[in-house]
DNA sequence: AAATTAAATTAGATATGCCTAATCATTTTA
DNA sequence: TAAAATGATTAGGCATATCTAATTTAATTT
């Protein structure tokens, strides 16, 4: 007994909404991730309320249920190991694979996915840095430390991207800054807050604070 | 623009039984296929000609227009690759990878289909010895010669099977008879038409008609 | 050629997942 | 705290893709 594609979805946004609003999720913010009209969101959530894979009360925000919540890491753990595969056998670039990987995500086999896995060699981070669950649906904690937190003259290692638009990461990797990428804090501007930093000991170039907000560290 | 999955999966079905029935296709033999009732398969059909993908004529078998078989054919191009892969790459059996199959040929996104193809160094035949058309929807000629056509004393190699349910598959494969086998016809049962055959040389054994008319030969 | 059988279509219904417009509830602000 | 703004839900529709029951058309049999 499987979930439709849409059920997957709203459940998938909802944890990770849920990282977020920790007071319950949004049916507007629901609505606003998935593109789709918060009247629609409404009818999903008492479906899904109704299922028991969500708490849902009128008027309050939502929360998973613990079976709820196993389907949505299910479905992030599909998506993210589909995006390890797609840019390391098959040679995507970083910003070319969610399109695919959001169709991927819901091809429903158990064995495809433990085969998938094995295949990569059980990887603990996709290609943005971000955690992979493993198949009880335990995930490593998330990097949460962003490039703005740190001091002038700090010398940190990309782990991370928290906006993963093509936009965003195509601008970061015309300047070097992928994962694994070491950073060197020269000065942060104090009008700005903007930071000046060396790219693995390359040249200082300046990064605004959007950007540096938007680079998980560790 | 892309189609739906069960739009998809009429086009395909249309696309196989039009081999066999060349005097078009019957809405019967759409819905035993697919598993659909025929009403909803007339349904079907009146919104694929609206849009011009077959020819249809009330009460008349339907056919493809160049369209539809351009679609049918990318569709089976995936599923075909996605086989191969997953018997190649992730070491799956024969009769293991329809059903994944039947869902990885809707992920739409050429880009993917190309680099799938690549990555398998474009094969041209899939693991049930299916041909797999190319990017432009060649596709090689089937093998149609079965064991049941040839006569005692003759040699020859399997090349394909008929049957792709997994009782038949795992029932041939337990007599050693996957694609590459040599067979020797040894006798033919004139009773029942049953065929007596060496396999790799090994001991003789027996084959029915129904097996014999199964195996694609060359 | 008429009668029967088989196949195909139409009519009417249902579930999913989406929409807009209107209403209701909660939160914020003056 | 009353009014205004924001957010959520209900009401009523629509498209897709399916179904059963009834009807129509075509094919087969006598």
């Amino acid at each position: 007994m499987g979930f439709s594609h849409a059920e997957e979805n709203y459940l998938k946004v909802i944890y990770k909404l849920s990282k977020l609003q920790p007071k319950g999720v949004s049916t507007k913010s629901i609505g606003e991730l998935l593109q789709i009209k918060s009247p629609t969101v409404s009818d999903m959530l008492r479906k899904l309320g109704n299922k028991k894979l969500i708490k849902y009360t009128k008027y309050k925000g939502v929360f998973l249920t613990v079976k709820g919540e196993q389907i949505a890491l299910k479905v992030i753990r599909k998506h993210r190991l589909w995006e390890t595969f797609l840019v390391q056998k098959f040679k995507f670039k970083w910003d070319e694979v969610h399109y695919i990987a959001e169709q991927l995500e819901h091809i429903d086999s158990r064995e495809l996915v433990n085969r998938l896995d094995e295949y990569l060699d059980f990887p603990q981070f996709d290609p943005h840095g971000d955690p992979i669950p493993d198949e009880n649906g335990e995930i490593a904690e998330r990097h949460n430390k962003t490039l703005d937190q740190v001091k002038k003259g700090s010398d940190v290692i990309i782990v991370g991207v928290k906006d993963h638009s093509s936009e965003f990461l195509k601008y970061i990797e015309s300047l070097s800054l992928t994962l694994g990428a070491k950073v060197s804090v020269m000065d942060v501007i104090n009008y700005d807050k903007s930071f000046i930093v060396k790219v693995n000991d390359g040249k200082e170039i300046g990064l605004s604070l959007l950007v540096c907000k938007n680079l998980f560290i560790s």
